[in-house]
DNA sequence: TAATAATAATTGAAGTTTATACTATTCAAA
DNA sequence: TTTGAATAGTATAAACTTCAATTATTATTA
């Protein structure tokens, strides 16, 4: 293990963090894309599916906050839904210049096969660790994604 | 705070973690992403000028495994670093298939001016956590990670 | 009310990403 | 030693991603 202080203390302290943050989230990332993709969806097809499937109607710019994504993105995979068939845009009648999107009822059925299945799954992955672990670790990160997140974006 | 539970104790925990995970990096990544982009890189090419400034002379094959990522990607990756004069491509004398990959002098350059500046950006970012906490979270996550990583492929 | 500003979504360009197929090179074995 | 398998990297297509520019609609304000 390497323990060399190359950047002073706090420096490597936080570096390590982040090295591992986003090791963990990679490795994760990438056996739960290939499980979606099982499906015949990519994984932020599913991640709208299951956005709508779980809070019902939203508009792109409810689901682009949701996700963290730009607009122009979230157009995108919503076309692609589209095709397939999954989702459905209707204007939203007070505000013409939004645009809600709905599962179909195709969608609908896609997403109640998938989702116990892949959160199985996940479950599955995560339970490497212990109970207390999981809930010690979902604290930590939930006070850093939350802090950082409300960090000004002009702090340098 | 939502504490209903829907699918079962032990899967709402880990769906839990994963959420938490997910959303601590992407709200780190996307900061990250913008710093980096002040210096007129994307964050994948960073990552190569990165490995490259700290491990020297790297194989295609040897940048994919360090970023868990395609060769075809790094292919392309690598390709836009060469157009910017950042890095070089080698045949290795002993084994003519493999590619090396260094910085140039201007590349090498750049990651001096870059690499300081970004590191204190993510320590700024990461000490909202205290340093206790900051340990505590990277030992847990490199557990996770690594365990799911040995994880076979096929088990589902 | 008419001009201007703000908001919501889309489009287009450039880059990233994966999977698949392909080329070149090396290794193994009949 | 020649055939066949494995390895390293590249080319291609389809989808994702961002930013900037554009269109349509709504809100503001002079």
């Amino acid at each position: 293990m390497k323990t060399t202080k190359k950047y002073g203390k706090k420096t490597d302290l936080a570096l390590n963090l982040w090295v591992k943050l986003s090791r963990a989230f990679a490795v994760i990332n990438k056996k739960a894309t290939e499980d979606i993709a099982k499906y015949g969806l990519t994984e932020p097809q599913f991640c709208v599916l299951e956005c709508l499937g779980h809070l019902g109607q939203l508009s792109i710019g409810e689901l682009t906050r949701k996700q963290l994504v730009s607009a122009g993105n979230m157009t995108v995979v919503v076309n692609n839904l589209e095709k397939e068939g999954l989702v459905e845009r209707s204007r939203e009648p007070g505000n013409r210049r939004v645009v809600k999107v709905q599962l179909t009822a195709k969608g609908s059925k896609k997403f109640d096969e998938i989702f116990l299945n892949h959160a199985k799954y996940i479950t599955h992955l995560i339970s490497v660790l212990t109970e207390k672990e999981q809930s010690d670790l979902a604290k930590l990160l939930k006070k850093l994604g939350l802090i950082v997140q409300q960090l000004n974006h002009n702090t340098k």
